[in-house]
DNA sequence: TAGTTTATTCATCATTTCTTCATCATTACC
DNA sequence: GGTAATGATGAAGAAATGATGAATAAACTA
């Protein structure tokens, strides 16, 4: 991680720095307002502490410029005690938490986390293989960008063959885990063939899917490399 | 937007209910941590405001409990002054930020915004995707820059859909938030559907609406791009 | 409280999806 | 190569799901 620290109490800014390369950040210091305005024009950061209290620049230009240059950075902002006008005006800029002096170097540290956790974990329930991507929470599956339109139960076959990635799931696993209750043995179907076939169809609109494979004799898996 | 705020002064309770209730915020008061877990059980909160000095609970057990049983809730703690300790944990804990006491309401609602924000990938208070403009604070909805005349329940489950934008959300999860209590399982009825049917309606009436989907077997969801 | 708006229920219709079935293709094994 | 087992496929009927209009109930408002 990448963190720019804006701070013109140059014993502070090197506390800071200091505690955090021991948790293993990438720390670059900026005591001026234009100081870090240049390094944000040049640096790709993921977090700029940004002490308001400048005394060359007003903080909340700072944040206001950076976003408009297309930075990502998540802005933390450094006020004093009290000046609740301008943690109300930061947050609404955008910045994405603010921490009041003085505080402990611990809580800074678990703040920065709290951000990263929020920043970085939006994702976690995608699925990327490849070409594939799978939406979770959308229940949107594309192929090379292109959205793939599935039924319910094409959509809940896929996302558990996909989940199970690289194992042989039987017809009998996947009856159970869609249909939700269990299957008699005498009875005999093929419309886990009849879905599969489906999907398949659907899938190669878009693209070959030779990644969805018949198993003979046992059942069908998914078999997706990053 | 559905709040629990838990505090056992009772007239900062209320003074902070009240404030909030006239920003469009839907209201719980709970002034042990006992009646917060039971109201957390049994509703859907977006935001869980809690005070961490609560004498019959440890908040912090509050939030592992609540995260552990399912709720989707934004926790804000609320604690003394210079609680670092707690702070830490909190956020550790999954809380999404903190305000230290006393406060001023509008801070309190400007981090509510802030986290709101995070929650919903919106950048500001007012929702801009494409034609659709819904601005939040006065509850108006205007496609082409024609007003949509929306009732309150109409408005509600429109806005909970568009701050989902393009997640998959089922009847239940709408009737939850928006009636703000659990489906009995038993229960059915095709209301949600019919509250969609007109809301399709009065969007049609001004520009077509394709971009609110029904998902069969699933539900609804809306998919606008900027 | 009467009048108006809004919310919910209900019956019916339209559409999509699921499942079955018959037939065809492929593979494995002798 | 022949045969049996297994899977793929297209088409069609059955079932599930959603859309809709209209009636009724509930909630507001003046």
């Amino acid at each position: 991680m990448n963190v720019l620290i804006v701070e013109d109490e140059k014993s502070l800014a090197r506390e800071i720095a200091s505690f955090l390369k021991k948790e293993n950040f990438l720390c670059d210091l900026a005591f001026t307002g234009i100081e870090a305005s240049e390094k944000i024009a040049v640096n790709l950061y993921d977090f700029v502490l940004l002490d308001l209290g400048l005394p060359d620049y007003n903080g909340l230009d700072l944040i206001r410029e950076a976003k408009k240059a297309g930075s990502e950075a998540s802005f933390i902002i450094i006020t004093a005690r009290g000046a609740v006008e301008d943690k109300v005006k930061g947050l609404d800029l955008g910045a994405d938490d603010y921490i009041a002096k003085p505080f402990a170097l611990i809580e800074l540290f678990s703040r920065i986390n709290a951000v990263a956790r929020r920043k970085f974990q939006i994702t976690s329930q995608d699925i990327v293989l490849g070409d594939f991507l799978m939406e979770v929470q959308s229940r949107t599956v594309t192929c090379r960008g292109d959205i793939v339109d599935l039924t319910k139960k094409e959509y809940d076959l896929l996302q558990y063959l996909v989940f199970n990635n690289k194992k042989v799931l039987t017809r009998q696993q996947l009856y159970e885990h869609i249909w939700g209750n269990i299957l008699d043995d005498q009875y005999d179907s093929n419309f886990i063939d009849v879905h599969i076939k489906n999907v398949r169809k659907k899938l190669n609109i878009h693209a070959p899917a030779p990644w969805l494979e018949t198993v003979r004799g046992v059942g069908y898996r998914v078999v997706l490399d990053n």
